[in-house]
DNA sequence: CAAATTTTTGACCGATTGGACAAACGTTAG
DNA sequence: CTAACGTTTGTCCAATCGGTCAAAAATTTG
C-alpha cells in the first residue's frame, strides 16, 4: 500500500520553474485574489508563456492549493512555538513579535490567507476545523494554566489569540490603509517599530498579574 | 454653478429597483470580491434579468462605487461619534462596542470594505487619504488630549485606533476562521458577548491611568 | 553522436463574461 | 382611449478566460 500523495519524482528544471511560477503566483494572487488573478498574468510575472506555465501546474487551482498548503505550514509555526515550560510573559512577546515580524516580512502571505478566509475559507475548510483548531485548544490550554498558575491576568485564550492575530496581521491586510491614515512622516517603515511597541504596551501591560 | 454631482431625478420604481440591486450585489460582492462576482448573480439575486439590471446601472463597477460610497459614511460614523466631551473611558468603551455590533450586524459590509483594502484600495484611495486620515487625525488628537490630561494611559493613539478596527472587524471578516477554531459549542451566537467582554478587558484594564 | 526524453511554443477551442440593442411590454398622464 | 414614456427581455457580440494539442526546440542519457 503506498500513501495518497505519491513521490513527485522532479527533475531539476521542474524544481526551478515550479519555485519561479509559485512565487509569481503569490505576488499576483495575493494583490488579486483567485479568481481575479488570470493565468496569463502568473505566466508573464514568472517570464513564461501561459502553456508552459500549464505544463508545470495543469490546473489553476492546483498552483493555489500548493501555495496554500505551504503558506499554513510556516503560517501557525509561531504560535507552534509558544512554550508551555518558558515565562508566559516572555513567551506571549516573542510570539506577538513574531507575529508582527511576519506581517512585516511576508505580507502577500498574510494577505493570500486573508482572502482565502474572506472568501469562505472554501479550500482550506478542513484544514481550520482540524489541524488549526487543534492547535489553538492545545495553546489555549497552556495559555489557561498560566491564568490558573497567577502568572497572567485572566481572560479568555481563545479571543486573546484572535486579537493577537486581528491586530499583527491588519500591518499586512490592511497596509494602504494604515500607511494613508499614517502619511507620509509616520507611514514610512517606521511603523512597524511603532506599533510593536504599542501592541507590547497593550497586550503585555493589560497581562500582567493584578495586585 | 451646478454641483459635479447633478440630481438623479428618479422614479419610484427605480428607486426600490437600485436599492433591490444593491442589497444584491452586496451580497454578492461581499461572498466573492469585485471580480469574483458577476452581473448574472447578482441579476439573479435581485430577481431580474441582466440586461434589467443593466437598465439600472450601465456598468458592474458602477454598482460597486454606490456601494462603496455609501458603506464609507456608515461605517465611520461610529468614529464620527467619539466625543471630545465625554468621559474617556464611557468613550471609547461605547466606540469598542459600536464597533463589535456592526461586526455582528453588518459582516457583509465589513468583508466589502476588507476585500477593497486588500486589493490595495484602487477605488477608495483618495478617500483613504483625504477623509479618512482627516477623521483619524481628529480623534488621535482627542485621544492624545485625553493622554495628556492623565485620564488614559499613554500611547500612541493612531496605533490604538487601529487595533480597535483590527479586533472588532476580526469578528466579521475572519468568521468562518473564529467559528471554525471556537467549535460547535463556544462558536455560535455567544461568541460576540465573549468577544464583547473580553476586548472590553484588554483595552480598558490597559488604557487605565497607572497608579 | 544519436536516440529518448523533457521542455517550450503557437494555434486553437469552448465556456464565460460584461455589455449593446432593438423590440416587446407596462404604466401613466392627458 | 391613446400617445408618451418607462421598463423588461431575448438575442447577440467581442473580449477574456482556463485549458488542450501537436509539433518544434532543447536537454538528458546511453
Amino acid at each position: 500500500m503506498t500513501t495518497g500523495t505519491e513521490a513527485p519524482r522532479r527533475t531539476r528544471i521542474q524544481q526551478e520553474k515550479r519555485e519561479l511560477i509559485l512565487e509569481a503566483a503569490l505576488e499576483v494572487f495575493s494583490a488579486h485574489g483567485f479568481r481575479g488573478s488570470t493565468i496569463d498574468q502568473i505566466a508573464e510575472a514568472a517570464g513564461m508563456s501561459k502553456p508552459n506555465l500549464l505544463y508545470y501546474f495543469r490546473r489553476k487551482e492546483d498552483i493555489h492549493e500548493t501555495l496554500m498548503q505551504r503558506l499554513l505550514d510556516t503560517w501557525l509555526a509561531p504560535l507552534r512555538e509558544l512554550d508551555d515550560i518558558g515565562d508566559p510573559m516572555t513567551e506571549l512577546r516573542s510570539y506577538i513579535r513574531r507575529k508582527l515580524e511576519m506581517a512585516r516580512d511576508f505580507p502577500r502571505e498574510s494577505r493570500l490567507f486573508a482572502n482565502e478566509i474572506l472568501q469562505g475559507a472554501p479550500r482550506i475548510m478542513p484544514l481550520l476545523e482540524g489541524e488549526l483548531k487543534t492547535l489553538v485548544d492545545e495553546k489555549a490550554a497552556v495559555i489557561r494554566g498560566w491564568m490558573r498558575a497567577g502568572k497572567i491576568t485572566r481572560t479568555d485564550p481563545w479571543h486573546l489569540i484572535f486579537s493577537i492575530w486581528a491586530t499583527t496581521q491588519h500591518y499586512a491586510d490592511f497596509d494602504v490603509q494604515v500607511r494613508a491614515v499614517l502619511g507620509p512622516n509616520r507611514g514610512g517603515e517606521g511603523r512597524f517599530e511603532d506599533a510593536a511597541r504599542f501592541l507590547e504596551q497593550l497586550f503585555l501591560d493589560g497581562l500582567k498579574p493584578k495586585g
